[in-house]
RNA sequence: GCUCCCUUCGUCUAGAGGCCCAGGACAUAGCCCUCUCAAGGCUGUAACACGGGUUCGAAUCCCGUAGGGAGCGCCA
């Protein structure tokens, strides 16, 4: 660990890595759905892991008892897993590193605890809620950082046992240096420097004696042997102070690299009036994991590849250091296109479960293949699928606006022809075309349009001669009789 | 209020002083192909936030302005 040098300035260099694997994590807390900012920093993680054969791990955050809930961990969970990104250790996989749990690591966290106090490093705070709000208040209200004053930091022993004796419960604050300069070089940012005058007194345990955010992290990164910390820029002005809790623990300091956040359309952080923010909201819309898995891999973030990428592609055009400085703008279209390019690389049996919430009932696997395949190309959501399930299976569609028209175009011998090969051929088209040419003389826009029209009611769609063998047996003939 | 981060086509970005009157992808427009849509092919429209410096030369370096974002919590 790098300690001060002349000047005062503590540099804090990352840790040679010899082996070049990259130990990375995801940490969520579970106290709602995941977010796609949270979804793109767990997928740059997992990238940069998987890159030179490192380890990927999952940490649950849910020192804060109240909001943190099971139900969410599960959905959290169930998303990372949708996602494809694989955890080589987590909650549901301990190792003796684990366990993966911030609520479990209490007493690990103790121990720490106890030597900054042997230190000095810490001291006991006996402000009430209300005193720093406060305070708070009144710092701002006057033009002044808000920062905790420094109240409980010099209290005497005998003090602090009057306070106890009070039965006022204490939280333990860090006690931070003076005249310090704290630099460290961000992983996508390049150096940074920050002035400990800055910073005011932090809390790392709680009154209640649980961890605090910037304790926990910070020790828990330590001593689950991450190597690199991929977060969201949020966390840029705070980690001098994560870098204090370690140089004062003498722990390794993992590489920081903090990502932008993810911006609404109108430069505003992404959130509800955006739209969709969580992977379960697009996962329930019918996106395909493959579609915000490669959004999300552009977002912020360049490589030489185009086109849909899997996974390992990704691994291998992931480039930590063109990871952009600049917050990126969520763009719901462009998430469409990579939606399009998912949907239609879809093998047929994909494609089939894919679509499965919207298919009918009571078919035969050859018959809802048959009718998966003719439609694929024109559907990017499942939803898309719905009215092709009514025109093909459904009773014959009602003509839309304008059909008419280009049905009496077509002549009085037209569908006479066409219904009888319909009805000789079965669900034919070139048979039906074939008829419908030879007693009209009509080619081209001329002879097709009709039929389309006659046999699905729209004038556009998906091909038609693969979309008429997906129909009943009779259909074709039953809806071109129609006009006959 | 203080500290920090950011600013290249609609979007994601390439760009680390001359290779840039700025390149790519997607979007978009037109054309071709075509029974429609999609796909595919071709062509096009479109950006260095602003103002000062430094330099023979700046998207690139420096200063400032504007705009956006974050942090300063017994939330993570």
């Amino acid at each position: 660990m790098t300690g001060m040098d002349s000047t005062g300035a503590a540099g804090f260099a990352a840790p040679a890595r010899l082996d070049g694997g990259a130990v990375t994590r995801f940490a969520p807390s579970p106290t709602g759905e995941l977010h796609l900012g949270n979804a793109r920093t767990a997928l740059f993680n997992y990238l940069l892991a998987r890159r030179g054969g490192g380890r990927f791990i999952l940490r649950i955050e849910d020192t804060d008892a109240q909001r943190s809930q099971e139900a969410h961990l599960a959905v959290v969970l169930e998303d990372l897993r949708w996602l494809g990104l694989a955890w080589d250790a987590g909650p549901d996989r301990e190792d003796d590193r684990g366990p993966y749990r911030q609520s479990q690591r209490g007493a690990l966290y103790a121990r720490f605890f106890e030597a900054l106090e042997r230190r000095q490093a810490v001291y006991p705070c006996f402000c009430t809620p209300l005193e720093l709000e406060a305070a708070r208040r009144a710092q701002l209200g006057s033009g002044r950082p808000p920062r905790y004053a420094g109240t409980c930091r010099s209290l005497s022993e005998e003090q602090r046992r009057g306070k106890q004796a009070q039965g006022l419960a204490a939280m333990t604050r860090f006690r931070v240096p003076a005249g310090r300069r704290i630099e460290f070089v961000d992983l996508v940012h390049g150096p940074q420097s920050f002035l400990s005058d800055d910073i005011g007194d932090f809390v790392i345990r709680r009154a209640d004696g649980t961890a605090a955010f910037f304790f926990s992290n910070a020790v828990d990164d330590a001593s689950m042997g991450i190597t690199h910390v991929l977060r969201g820029e949020d966390h840029l002005a705070n980690t001098p102070r994560q870098l204090l809790i370690l140089e004062a623990l003498g722990l390794p300091v993992p590489s920081y690299g903090h990502v932008s956040l993810i911006l609404g359309p109108d430069g505003a952080p992404l959130s509800k009036r955006h739209g969709a923010t969580s992977v379960r909201e697009y996962r329930a819309g019918g996106y395909r994991p493959e579609a915000l898995r490669n959004h999300l891999f552009r977002l912020g973030h360049s490589s030489g590849e185009h086109g849909l990428l899997d996974l390992e592609a990704m691994v291998r055009a992931f480039d930590p250091a063109h990871l952009g400085r600049a917050s990126a703008h969520f763009d719901a279209q462009q998430l469409k296109v990579w939606q399009k390019e998912a949907a239609h690389h879809l093998s047929p049996d994909e494609a089939r479960a894919w679509l499965a919430p919207v298919l009918p009932a009571g078919l035969s696997e050859s018959a809802l293949s048959a009718f998966v395949t003719a439609i694929l190309p024109n559907v990017v959501l499942p939803e898309d699928a719905r009215p092709w399930v009514a025109i093909v299976f459904g009773p014959p569609p009602a003509l839309e606006a304008g059909g008419e028209e280009i049905i009496r175009q077509a002549g009085a011998s037209f569908f006479p022809a066409a219904a009888q090969a319909a009805g000789q051929s079965g669900n034919d088209l070139q048979a039906i075309a074939a008829a419908a040419r030879e007693a009209t003389g009509k080619k081209g826009a001329q002879l097709y349009m009709p039929l389309r029209l006659a046999l699905t009611g729209r004038s556009h769609g998906p091909e038609l001669a693969p979309l008429l063998k997906a129909m009943p047996p009779g259909a074709a003939h039953a809806r071109l009789a129609r006009f006959a």
